[in-house]
DNA sequence: CCCTGATTCGC
DNA sequence: GCGAATCAGG
């Protein structure tokens, strides 16, 4: 196979989106593992955490134990204790960046201007039990939420669609195929989903064994759509 | 052994 | 440019 612009778009996408070689091989298919690797470094996308490289230690004093320490090396790591966390993202930022496992929750501060959005966030979908609870807007998530994959890629504005902070981007179909597209809906207000794909994204975290083995993901999984 | 990414090198 | 073979760490 051959790489058009579209696989290239793709390898790129996964790529940058945390993806495994062999996972975006798979996905693109007809490549090996190492045709992605080769080819992602032909395109000059940067390494990602390889084993090898990150094993890379510096040689310097063969020092078994003690470690005096050198007047400087070369910059202070961190005599820095730790100053103020990040005001907390003050305001909403759809950061593609998913830097944050937990999006910023667009709560109701003003509650004059926005009547009822009721945003459906991360834990608009808890269970409900079998009866009763109903907590529409919980300030916070009954349980962890983690993201299902990590996606800081989506951002990208990818040469197929008009994607915009408005719309839902979540990818429908396998990326390539002539039908890829994306949802299109209306965002939840904060989110880069629209309210029924936030709910596939942010799952609450389950106690453990009780946790479903296949995690929803975007790319590779049984067509979504 | 399985996985990972990096690199090499003949094509 | 491509990717199998190889390397090397986890």
């Amino acid at each position: 196979m051959s790489w058009t612009d579209e696989r290239i778009a793709t390898l790129k996408k996964m790529w940058e989106g945390g993806s495994t070689a062999s996972q975006i091989a798979d996905e693109l298919g007809g490549v090996s593992r190492n045709a992605v690797i080769g080819k992602a470094h032909r395109l000059g996308l940067k390494s990602r955490p390889s084993p090898v490289k990150a094993a890379e230690k510096k040689k310097a004093a063969p020092k078994p134990k003690p470690a005096p320490k050198p007047a400087a090396k070369k910059a202070a790591p961190r005599p820095v204790p730790k100053p103020a966390p990040a005001p907390a993202a003050a305001e909403t930022k759809p950061a593609p960046k998913a830097d944050a496992a937990i999006p910023s929750q667009p709560l109701p501060n003003k509650t004059a201007d926005l009547p009822k959005i009721v945003s459906i966030g991360p834990g608009g979908f808890q269970r409900q039990g079998p009866g009763d609870q109903q907590a529409p807007i919980p300030p916070a998530p009954p349980r962890r939420l983690v993201p299902a994959k990590p996606s800081p890629e989506i951002a990208d504005k990818t040469s197929l669609l008009d994607l915009s902070d408005k719309v839902c981007r979540w990818p429908m179909g396998h990326p390539g195929e002539p039908d890829f597209h994306f949802c299109g809906e209306s965002v939840n207000p904060g989110f880069p989903y629209c309210v029924e794909h936030c709910g596939r994204a942010y799952q609450a975290q389950l106690p453990r064994g009780a946790r479903r083995p296949p995690p929803p993901l975007p790319f590779g999984g049984p067509r979504v759509r």
